[in-house]
RNA sequence: GGGCGGGUAGCUCAGCUGGAUAGAGUGUCGGCCUCCGAAGCCGAAGGUCAUGGGUUCGAAUCCCAUCUCGCCCA
């Protein structure tokens, strides 16, 4: 990458300056590269003098004029060199350094962008992990998208991934669901029921209590135990939930249900293994972790005097799990709702031996929804909110899919129906779609005339020299790290940014600048435009597919 | 009361390890189709980056306090 060459070149330059004891050493590392916000700024930018003047006690525009003789050796990439504002040392680049670009995006093609720096390295990623108590929510939807927009970017960066939901279909909960059946069942037949008051009031039990009926006719009315009822609640509710997860282009590798960790016996040992490390005591009847032993202010139950455990539990014993299946790194996707979980469940990790650095967790603020410019209170026990599935009914998985991604996990998202459910509205989703189908267009409409689509080491690529030109050219050239870093810090919107750019970079050439037409476009620059316009929808393409979005050919 | 996250244009939000004159979409106003797709483009207006201190060459960004909204825990 351009900017990793360059990088190499600064820190030589740097290096060189310390043998030739212009300055110390003492800035290594502390000094950045970066692209200037404004025009005229330079490519790249450094700040090495001014980090160094503080240090040196010297005047930076000094040590920038020493750099800029340094940096100035180099012919191969670099055409101008400025010094500007209180020390800024601004690098102008040759443009062939932006047309080589191509040459990169042809030779790696649906490869251009990934990058191998997770390679080798096994990484869960939990995310959704919904109790099967009912439809997914608008709120399970974000983290749906979310976790799986992570999961994509850490395989295109290398890692191994490994997707598991997590969920639980024992407890009290799951008892109310069942009830909540049962009440349903028995006024589908007339007959005198109980609505249990915390009930499910959904109307998706009506629906599973009628299934219920037409598989066993009125043969449960005398029925006591809910278990029947619970099952086939549960077992009805999952097929909807992975249908949901099906539409949105999710897939799972594992569900891993809570329940495995009693039979398996992982709650008791990991109640014993505290235990052996005098980590647990017994007051008021419960089990207490030791979790100020750790830096918490207060110790934490474990397991109730019910002798039923807390939710802390069974979620240390999973994570424990985790690690005992060899996963080098394990990022959990949860809502901002389960924050208070996380320190106890490090603190139990760290307890065990574990290393809990191992351990990322990304909470998302929820998403609210507006209709009607008022905001729709959501509940899944009163039933007040809309669906996954009527969402992807109304607007499409793409649509759904972009609009959930598009911000980053620590802010709310507010999600307007009436905007995406109107067609008329501009939509940012079909502004990228549009600029690949625009693309696809202009390559059948030179089909059309007979042109054949030269390859890029055909054609003479410092034909493409217009300033709209040189800046997709170097949109294309900044794709790789953008990937790179929407990994890295697990931040998917990046990447929503990047193609919103990219379309807008894409759209201000489309309407300056003709591809196609004989008449006043020459020949050979129509060949370097047509290398352009298939190296941009191999980037659409690569953008859209990576974050699972299509890429239509034609709207 | 404690913890976490937010407060940036009318609205929804970007702004990465501090950088130069604050960014996008949308909305408002005004232009652009005899021309590869107008789901597009160009221009204009719109800001005390919640507030007050501090750190330094330099703060929307880091630190402290306050206000406020959301979530969680007692």
């Amino acid at each position: 990458m351009i900017i990793n060459n360059l990088q190499d070149l600064l820190d030589a330059c740097f290096k060189q300056g310390v043998d030739e004891g212009k300055w110390s050493d003492k800035a290594a590392g502390k000094y950045s590269l970066e692209v200037p916000k404004r025009e005229g700024q330079g490519d790249y930018s450094t700040n090495m003098a001014m980090v160094m003047a503080g240090m040196e006690k010297k005047n930076p525009r000094e040590i920038a004029s020493a750099l800029v003789e340094l940096l100035s050796v180099d012919d191969s990439m670099i055409e101008k060199l400025e010094i500007a504002g209180p020390g800024f040392v601004n690098i102008f680049l040759k443009q062939k350094v932006w047309q080589d670009v191509l040459h990169s995006v042809y030779a790696a093609g649906t490869d251009f962008g990934k990058s191998t720096i997770g390679k080798g390295k096994n990484v869960m990623v939990e995310f959704v992990s919904a109790n099967p108590t009912g439809p997914l929510s608008i709120g399970h939807g974000r983290q749906a998208i979310l976790g799986d927009a992570i999961a994509r970017l850490l395989e295109a960066t290398g890692y191994s991934v490994y997707r598991e939901y997590y969920f639980n279909d024992a407890g009290r909960q799951m008892r109310v669901l069942g009830q909540s059946t049962q009440a349903r069942y028995l006024e589908l037949q007339g007959e005198k029921f109980e609505f249990p008051e915390d009930g499910y009031q959904g109307e998706y039990i009506r629906d599973i209590a009628k299934e219920l009926f037409n598989e066993k006719g009125d043969s449960l009315i005398g029925q006591s135990d809910v278990l029947p009822f619970t099952e086939k609640a549960v077992e009805l509710i999952f097929a909807d939930i992975s249908s949901t997860l099906t539409r949105m282009g999710i897939e799972f590798d594992n569900y891993y249900n809570e329940h495995s960790l009693y039979d398996e016996g992982h709650i008791d040992s990991v109640v014993q293994e505290l235990r052996d490390k005098g980590l647990v005591y017994e007051k008021d009847d419960a089990v207490w972790f030791e979790t100020t032993k750790f830096g918490h202010e207060k110790d934490r139950v474990i397991i109730k005097k019910t002798g039923e455990p807390t939710y802390r539990l069974p979620d240390i014993a999973y994570h424990r799990e985790k690690f005992k299946r060899g996963f080098d790194w394990m990022v959990d996707v949860f809502g901002s709702d389960h924050i208070a979980t996380v320190p106890d469940v490090m603190a139990g990790l760290e307890a065990l031996g574990y290393d809990s650095n191992k351990v990322t967790v990304v909470l998302h603020q929820f998403v609210t929804l507006t209709r009607k410019g008022k905001q729709v209170k959501m509940s899944t026990r009163k039933a007040t909110f809309v669906t996954v599935d009527e969402l992807l009914d109304i607007v499409g998985a793409d649509v759904a899919r972009f609009y959930l991604m598009m911000r980053k996990a620590d802010s709310q998202l507010e999600f307007d129906l009436d905007l995406a459910t109107s067609e008329e509205k501009e939509n940012p989703v079909y502004y990228v779609q549009y600029g690949h189908a625009r693309l696809c267009s202009i390559l059948r409409k030179a089909l059309e005339l007979g042109i054949t689509v030269p390859g890029v080491k055909e054609v003479d690529l410092t034909l493409l020299q217009e300033p709209e030109e040189i800046q997709l050219l170097k949109r294309i050239a900044s794709y790789p790290g953008v990937i790179e870093s929407a990994a890295r810090d697990l931040a998917p919107h990046r990447a929503i940014f990047f193609l919103m750019e990219l379309a807008g970079d894409w759209h201000s050439y489309y309407n300056k600048h003709k591809v196609i037409d004989p008449e006043n476009v020459e020949q050979s620059v129509t060949d370097a435009r047509l290398c352009l316009v298939t190296a941009l929808q191999q980037v659409f393409k690569n953008g859209l597919e990576l974050l699972g979005l299509t890429a239509p050919e034609k709207m």
